[in-house]
DNA sequence: GTCTATACAACGATAGAC
DNA sequence: GTCTATCGTTGTATAGAC
């Protein structure tokens, strides 16, 4: 018999599935609280504030996305297609849950803020893309391997900007063509030299 | 002896240098007010409410816009140029003004609302994009014009949201130079053929 | 740990006078 | 057209009981 969820884990579930989707400022506590069938006191006990309760389960996001990208990565068989899995993580992460087009992103548009939690959480997703981009990008470009590892990120960036302005369609089809280019330009390059 | 703007327009350009850096929803009306040295009653009197305010701005913003992105284009010397001065059309005018990333899709990712006059707005700059792209890339692509302006357009918005996230550095120059692939791709296609 | 009830502040918008 | 003053609502957070 399926025990149910702490009230700590139904509150993170509500989180994810509305604050991303329908806006983090334009979802009062209120539904999430009516979501996850919670009252206010138990959830301020838990997490102190609303914007706590973002920045937590943005980490846990942040987790989840970082699972499903290792495993693609894992699972390609040669340099481009480790540095390109990135594109096919993105259809897959997509596929599973409901996102209208990046959370990290959504919430830094939403937070000008630069310091606390919130901040935080933002910059470790940006940390993680630029770090392992990098290092995906040295076996293919060599020396110029942060300009290819800029111009993917870019693509990628794109690639969610695109979700959100409902143009191009297709935008993992065509961001994943456009790394692909941008591979192939400094491979090409790299073997000149 | 220079005349004070309206009212009216003091409220847009107060709406312009503040609503689309700090974010719409976490901007109060108050402080619109403030900076504009209006009243509450004027302000409702010209707009009826904050959500017709956001739009006018917004459509005077891409009307801007347009005129740069013109201008840049008329200015250019051959097809690939005219193509590409869409980013140097953006550089010149994010020296001009204080933007974060996009006032239409900082806009697009507070508002889920699909309808209403603001939605509206933001439509209009993604069409004003994919129509003039596509008319641009047709000198270059041919048969792929629709291709290559997508392509265009993905880099467009990677170059927006890299603002956003802070990464990668040098947005522009790093886009432009993907679009400028992009365009070599499709040149040496057609060709080919 | 969890609940009900409520305090307190912020915000969008309006009334009525000039 | 513009002002001052204020209304009604919504939203975050807390008090106090169980």
């Amino acid at each position: 018999m399926p025990t149910r969820p702490s009230a700590r884990d139904r509150l993170l579930d509500a989180a994810e599935s509305v604050l991303f989707s329908s806006g983090i400022r334009a979802t009062p506590v209120d539904e999430l609280l009516r979501q996850a069938e919670v009252s206010p006191a138990t959830m301020y006990a838990h997490f102190g504030s609303k914007d706590a309760l973002v920045a937590q389960a943005l980490r846990r996001r942040l987790a989840d996305w970082q699972r499903v990208w290792d495993a693609h990565v894992l699972a390609a068989g040669d340099d481009t297609s480790r540095l390109l899995a990135l594109f096919d993580a993105l259809a897959a992460y997509r596929e599973d849950r409901t996102t209208r087009w990046c959370a990290f992103l959504a919430t830094a548009a939403e937070h000008t803020a630069q310091e606390g939690e919130i901040a935080d959480a933002v910059a470790a997703d940006t940390a993680l893309l630029a770090e392992r981009l990098l290092h995906l990008a040295g076996p293919i470009a060599g020396a110029t391997a942060q300009e290819l590892a800029d111009e993917v990120l870019l693509v990628y960036n794109g690639t969610l900007a695109s979700f959100l302005r409902g143009a191009p369609a297709s935008a993992v089809v065509v961001g994943r063509r456009l790394a692909e280019s941008a591979v192939e330009a400094h491979r090409s390059a790299a073997e000149r030299s």
